[in-house]
DNA sequence: CTGTTAGCGCCTTCAG
DNA sequence: CTGAAGGCGCTAACAG
């Protein structure tokens, strides 16, 4: 592969020259440039940005960590994300954190790579997160919240969310309300569950034995676990799931039983996923705002890059969409 | 930041048996090992990345690039791809080629920042691919067919596919059926049309003035074309669209016109996306193997470094997918 | 305007 | 087992 010396050596000017001419840079001559161009193309050179950057010590790009590439994307956090990046001439990737300790995401986090990550993949351990953030390379979190110098973290209000939704199940007349979970540890689905469970106390309502915690946080699960409660007969009057991948599992539980939501039960969601409002029936959820997360979460790495302060921490709010899956036992 | 020059220093040895340690080469005893391994933790020590690809001339990394990081995703063709990339200790990172010429992708695609990558983005122009590919770059093609050495396309049998719709509406008794599509310049789409054409040709059917092309290949415009055809009281029998994401906008516009899908218009689409089951009616479209291409664009990727020779040109079948959008006339 | 030069941080023969 | 030395390809002072 042909290198700036060659076209320096084929086009008889010195190794600097050529990499000005590349670069656009005023200093050389029309006539030569052109040459240097010419040659260029003659030998089909690629430039290898590599180099570049080890040499800039600089990427210009910004990675975003997800669990995994092909999971449910936030779609419109991305578009949040990308919108602001490219706008500062930044480059942004998506790369995944399947494989835990050696994974590309900890590879992109670790070995100075990119110039920033905003991180949406809780298992990536705090530890990495601690030890890669740094002036020249802030981490936004997306999915829990961590303080220290260099990182931020913007969260929902996961427990506003879920105890609105709670609010609203029993405003509807529900006494009997089921919160199906996966087996947390992450600091996002307790606040959930926290939500849920100081709604149900304000109302001196039980929420013993009506927390359920088992397995991942997707729809199989969502789905098996509702098929488990349907056959052991715990059929509540309404179902509050983790997030909307597992409700719609649910939904196709109830389903397949012939139990008619919201009619028999009632069902909400959290997300507001863009299947949420195509499913029936449509799910009741709680949104979060994905696009202004994103963008906001883009926005800091350029703060802190450039040396700006920063809030540590930030808490963007939820809303109840209501939609058609629960039902007014009034 | 800390280098292996300032570990060196530190732990009273030479840069090269840093080196030696960090990268577990047996040539350092133990106790040096440690000892050097100590200092690093010590100096919060992290590799640059960027430098040793530089110095190994080989990044391990795989780009896929798409038209939208924030666009709907084949989830499964990615699942695909990252499996194989994975179990061959290789990286896979993800970028779009928003931008054009200045885009993320092009940047991955001309600068040897990735050893390989494979391409849904149909904005990316072919003179850049077949610039790009080369012995130790290898592109596989998954919009397009292009041949050239070091390139493979992996195409779906998109002719077939809506040669099967078409043929499917027809022998359910419908006679007038229009085709919905964009404003292609691909390959791909242009098969999708001629597949179409050519069921109805077969059949004596007259495809003339049935055929709408306009705009892009997205939900909006699926519903705007299909507002637009209904206002001006061209509503034919049955409406293929050129993918699921168009039809479902033209299951919208059908909706808020109370215009009863399949009663009064039968509705096709193709691709298959999650969604397509899920929208009501449930969309009849056509299937490809989405995991299967994925996985193979990958493999190929390997044999082709690996300098195996490789078919240039794939084609995968596909298969109609019957639900509740189209009804007889019979 | 062009050339010389000194690295960016790491890897890897080759000697010891 | 360890150290010295020469790059990978490119950029950016600094001189001319």
């Amino acid at each position: 592969m042909a290198t700036i010396k060659d076209i320096a050596r084929l086009a008889g000017v010195s190794i600097s020259t050529v990499s000005y001419a590349l670069n656009n840079d005023t200093k050389v001559s029309k006539k030569t440039r052109e040459r240097i161009l010419a040659t260029a193309r003659e030998l089909n050179y690629q430039k290898n940005g590599i180099a570049s950057d080890l040499k800039r010590s600089s990427t210009r790009t910004i990675a975003l960590i997800v669990t995994d590439l092909s999971g449910p994307y936030y779609s419109e956090l991305v578009k949040g994300i990308q919108e602001v990046t490219l706008s500062k001439g930044y480059d942004l990737l998506a790369c995944s954190s399947v494989g835990g300790e050696t994974s590309t995401a900890v590879k992109f986090l670790t070995e100075k790579r990119v110039d920033g990550a905003i991180v949406l993949a809780h298992n990536i351990s705090e530890e990495i997160i601690l030890q890669s953030a740094r002036a020249k390379f802030p981490v936004i979190l997306l999915d829990r919240k961590v303080e220290s110098e260099y990182v931020v973290s913007i969260e929902v209000d996961n427990e506003a969310g879920s105890h609105m939704a709670a609010e609203y199940l029993i405003k509807q007349g529900h006494r009997d309300i089921a919160y199906i979970s996966g087996m947390a540890i992450s600091e996002l689905h307790f606040m959930r569950i926290r939500g849920y469970e100081r709604a149900l106390q304000e109302h001196g309502l039980n929420s013993k034995n009506r927390l359920h915690q088992f397995g991942l946080f997707n729809r199989e699960n969502g789905y098996s676990m509702t098929k488990m409660l349907i056959a052991q007969g715990k059929l509540s009057s309404a179902f509050m799931y983790a997030n909307d991948e597992m409700a719609i599992g649910g939904l196709m539980a109830f389903k397949e039983h012939s139990i008619k939501v919201p009619q028999d039960v009632s069902v909400t969601g959290f997300d507001d996923i863009e299947l949420a409002k195509y499913v029936r029936p449509a799910l009741t959820t709680v949104l979060q705002p994905k696009y202004e997360r994103g963008a906001l979460a883009a926005h800091l790495i350029f703060q802190i890059l450039e040396g700006q302060d920063t809030e540590p921490y930030y808490i963007l709010p939820t809303q109840l969409v209501m939609r058609d899956s629960v039902s007014s036992k009034a």
